[in-house]
DNA sequence: AACTCGGGGCA
DNA sequence: TGCCCAGAGTT
């Protein structure tokens, strides 16, 4: 298992990798942020971006949201996929907003959860990006490249990959960690091909190294 | 814990 | 043209 120090190191070499590494999502505030986080589900974010361009001019509020139909809804957000599920939570999103926070989206990450198509991933950027809570959100991406480095156990659940990230990085740190590790899982160390050969934290990096070794061998 | 939703991106 | 995906809800 990495120690902290070695943590700091793949935190601070992947900064000088992606040192403009933030949310790509295009957000004025924290409800468009929250839709557009929402909808990013399982989705690029520069497919979000292009689907939010005219849906954050159409609907500004959450009662913008239930002023239309619901097939409405679901051809404006058609393009990105899952559209009949997040339309639906959009819905029911926003009707929670008007319930129980007066229109105003919530500034914690337990109220944030608690809406309608918010778990804990989304829950953890908003509050983060948009309220500057600290918080480490963890995604495929994240997940990934924590077991690969040997940040956490591989069978470990993505609460588990969570809480290790808090308590092995100092909290000042959090908002910035998961938008370098989800930019260098993204960009670098990616699913099918991670580029071990070009990596500089190959010498933390515990599947790195089985791989490279593996390379040796069947170079023989 | 496994299954479902889904159009777009990419090999 | 087929495979996979920046999650969350349901069973």
């Amino acid at each position: 298992m990495l120690t902290k120090k070695d943590i700091n190191f793949a935190l601070e070499k992947i900064e000088e990798m992606f040192p403009d590494a933030e949310c790509e999502l295009v957000h004025d505030n924290p409800f468009e942020l929250l839709i557009a986080v929402v909808l990013s589900a399982q989705c690029t974010d520069a497919l979000v971006n292009k689907v939010t361009k005219d849906l954050f001019k159409k609907y500004k509020t959450p009662e913008d949201y239930l002023a239309v139909s619901l097939e409405e809804l679901q051809h404006d957000i058609r393009s990105i996929g899952l559209y009949r599920n997040k339309s639906k939570n959009i819905r029911k999103l926003c009707e929670m907003l008007i319930e129980e926070y007066d229109g105003v989206v919530p500034n914690t990450k337990e109220e944030l959860e608690k809406l309608a198509g918010v778990g804990r991933k989304t829950a953890n950027v908003v509050a983060s990006v948009a309220f500057g809570v600290p918080a480490i959100a963890v995604d495929t991406h994240v997940e990934r490249v924590a077991k690969r480095l040997g940040i956490c156990r591989w069978k470990d659940s993505v609460l588990e990959v969570e809480k290790t990230l808090m308590r092995k990085v100092p909290k000042e740190e959090w908002s910035n960690t998961h938008h370098r590790l989800i930019f260098f899982g993204r960009y670098h160390c990616k699913a099918k091909s991670p580029q071990c050969d070009t990596c500089p934290l190959l010498e933390i990096c515990r599947e790195g190294q089985k791989r490279m070794k593996q390379m040796e061998k069947a170079v023989e």
